[in-house]
Formats: structure tokens, sequence, C-alpha cells
DNA sequence: ATGCCGTACACATCGCGAAT
DNA sequence: ATTCGCGATGTGTACGGCAT
């Protein structure tokens, strides 16, 4: 049953014909022997030492490391060997490539570089995290660091300080950043640093992975947001960037998230009206980066994108032509 | 030895569309 | 109209491991 899953999913994984064979007993240490199972493996003609970890403890591939020298103390002619597991946590398996230990986690991922295979069933995104679109909390680091208020490298710790999220979902950015090439990032010591990027570099690698921050817009009475200071946006923006006449209807933005934990309960009105205006519901905080009152040029130029007429249009392209210019002939550093 | 950072896993919440 | 299911989004908790 084990056995044949195991023989399944290597071919499977490499298209080599598994066989795991009879057990190997070892004058080794009596703690090897009780925590580790040793079998025979035969994999496309070549011979391999399975190693099953006693599945009562947690694996650790550091303590692995040291009992694999007594393993291979007690076996020198070993021509090489494979850890067997089965659901082995992530980060387990992810110490493990780093430490270039092969092994079979069955049914999940296979990683074996003497076989010149390293296969991984459902958890690609973990490696290549490349989606089409970014995430909204990331699209708000790309924002931060289009503002330019980053001037040096800045750890995940410290952008949520600034941005609002926790680090685990700043985190989960640095994943997607690096993933698509947007921005370096080092990994120094225990720390990542996201690093500052010329803006018009970085504008051009980030625009085709980024969405509209307008998730929704409501239009209530402007009385309901009196006291709030809630950032210019919309048209009203571009207008009052002297880019376009103003229209009538006044246009703020708000994170959604504050929407809905304070204002869900305000009345919405569906036309146009006397002391009505509109509320752009955002996927981030468009408070982060408007501190003039009028919301970032970028995510303005996001939020009307794609609209048909075409002196929008143009005053969008002047707009990010100005904050991001062009690589014209400014020297590099 | 201890504190702290980054991360995996599990879970909560919300919005939206399909099914009833 | 209501319910259900699903994906998107963000958080809580626990834990490995680096730095001091």
């Amino acid at each position: 049953m084990t056995k044949s899953s195991l023989e399944e999913y290597i071919l499977a994984m490499t298209g080599l014909h598994a066989v795991l064979g009879e057990e190997v007993s070892l004058r080794a240490p009596l703690f090897i022997r009780q925590r580790y199972g040793l079998h025979a493996l035969h994999v496309g003609g070549r011979r391999f030492l399975a190693i099953r970890p006693d599945t009562s403890e947690a694996f650790r591939p550091a303590a692995f490391e040291k009992h694999l020298r007594e393993i291979s103390k007690a076996m020198p002619d070993m021509t090489g060997y494979c850890v067997i597991t089965r659901g082995l946590a992530g980060y387990v398996r992810r110490r493990m490539t780093e430490r270039g230990i092969p092994f079979v986690d069955v049914g999940r991922q296979l990683y074996w570089p003497q076989l010149g295979a390293a296969c991984q069933e459902k958890v690609l995104k973990a490696h290549l995290p490349s989606a089409d679109t970014l995430s909204p909390a990331s699209q708000a680091v790309v924002m931060h660091l289009l503002s330019g208020e980053i001037r040096q490298p800045t750890s995940a710790k410290a952008l949520s300080g600034r941005l609002g999220y926790t680090t685990m979902s700043i985190s989960r950015c640095l994943d997607e950043i690096e993933g698509s090439g947007i921005a370096p990032v080092e990994r120094k010591g225990r720390e990542r640093l996201l690093h500052p990027q010329d803006t018009a570099t970085l504008w051009a690698r980030a625009l085709p992975l980024l969405q509209s921050p307008v998730r929704k817009v409501v239009r209530i009475m402007e009385t309901q947001i009196a006291g709030e200071r809630l950032p210019l946006a919309g048209l009203t923006a571009l207008g009052e960037l002297g880019r376009l006449a103003a229209p009538g209807e006044a246009t703020y933005a708000i994170w959604a998230k504050t929407w809905n934990g304070r204002l869900q309960k305000t009345e919405t009105i569906p036309i146009e009206d006397e002391g009505t205006c509109l509320v752009e519901l955002w996927r981030y905080d468009p408070q982060l980066f408007s501190p003039s009152g009028v919301v970032d040029p970028f995510s303005l130029y996001l939020s009307l994108k794609g609209n048909p007429d075409e002196r929008i249009e143009k005053a969008l392209e002047e707009l990010t032509e100005n904050a991001a210019p062009a690589e014209k002939s400014r020297p590099l550093r």
C-alpha cells in the first residue's frame, strides 16, 4: 500500500521505475536504528538507500544531517540516499531543498537532484508567486515605493508599521514583489529588506500587475463625511491637479476596510442631487499616499485608466509622465 | 539562554455569483 | 429573496532559527 504509492509517485514525477527493496540493517548506534527505517530503493537501475524517519517525532533537517553522518559511516558503500516522508510541513521541505537533502514527500513534493528531478504538485506558487495581479497589500507596498518614501533598504517589520498591515501580510507582499521582479528584495541574515528603486523603472515594471484601487463607488450625502478629511479622488482629483475641469460632484476615497467598520450604515443615494458626493471604496488606504489631500497620481491613474474619454486619457498620461519621468537623460545614480 | 523576526498553517470575514 | 459555496483577503498562533 504505502510501498506501491511511493513507487507510483516516483514514476509519475520522474518517469523512472522505482522498486522498494529489502530492509537494510546497519551496525549503527541504536537510536539511529530506532529512529529510521532503512530500505534499498532501486530507481532507474540505480540503488539508493531509502530513509524513512519515525513518524512519531517531528522531522528536523539539522538533526538529520548529523544522523546521516552516522549512517554513512556505518555504510561506506552507500551510493546515494533519499528521505521518504509523507505530509512534511512546508517550511521543513524548504529547509531540505536549501540544505540539498534529497527527499520524497509522497503525493506532494519530490526533490532529488541525483535523479535530476525536483517537482512539486500543488504548492508551486510558494516558489513562483507570479500571478497576473498583485494583492492589494502588495500594491500598497509598491505605491509606498513609488512615493519615494523609501530611501534605504526597509524590513518587513518597518513596512508593516507604516502601512498598517501585519508583518505576515507584508512578508507575503515581499514574496510577490520578489517573485515578479518589480523591486529587489535582499535577504540579510534573518531579515528581508526591500530596496528602493528608481521610480520610472518601478512604474514600468509594476504597471502590468497593478489593478484599480477602487473596489466600489457609493453616493452619499457629503455631510456624512464632513469631519473625515478624506482625500480627493477620481475626476475631482484630476481637476484639483489642474489637469481637467472639476466635475460638479466631488469624489473622495476611503479604505474599504475603514468604511465597513464605521460607515456601513450610511444611507446611499441613487442619483446625483444637491449635496451628494461620491466615495470610492479602495482596496488599500488612500490616506497613506496622499499627504496633500489628493490621492497619489499613480493610484489615480489606475483608478481612471480605461476611461473612454480622450481628455481624461490624455490628462492621465501627462500625470504619470510627470510623476515618473521616463528614461530620459537622467544619469543613473 | 533569550529575544525577536519571518513564516507555515489554520481560521475569520467579506463580497459575489450560482443554486434553490 | 435567501442560502450556499467559493475565492480573495487578512489575521492569530505557534515555531524555527538567527543575533546578541
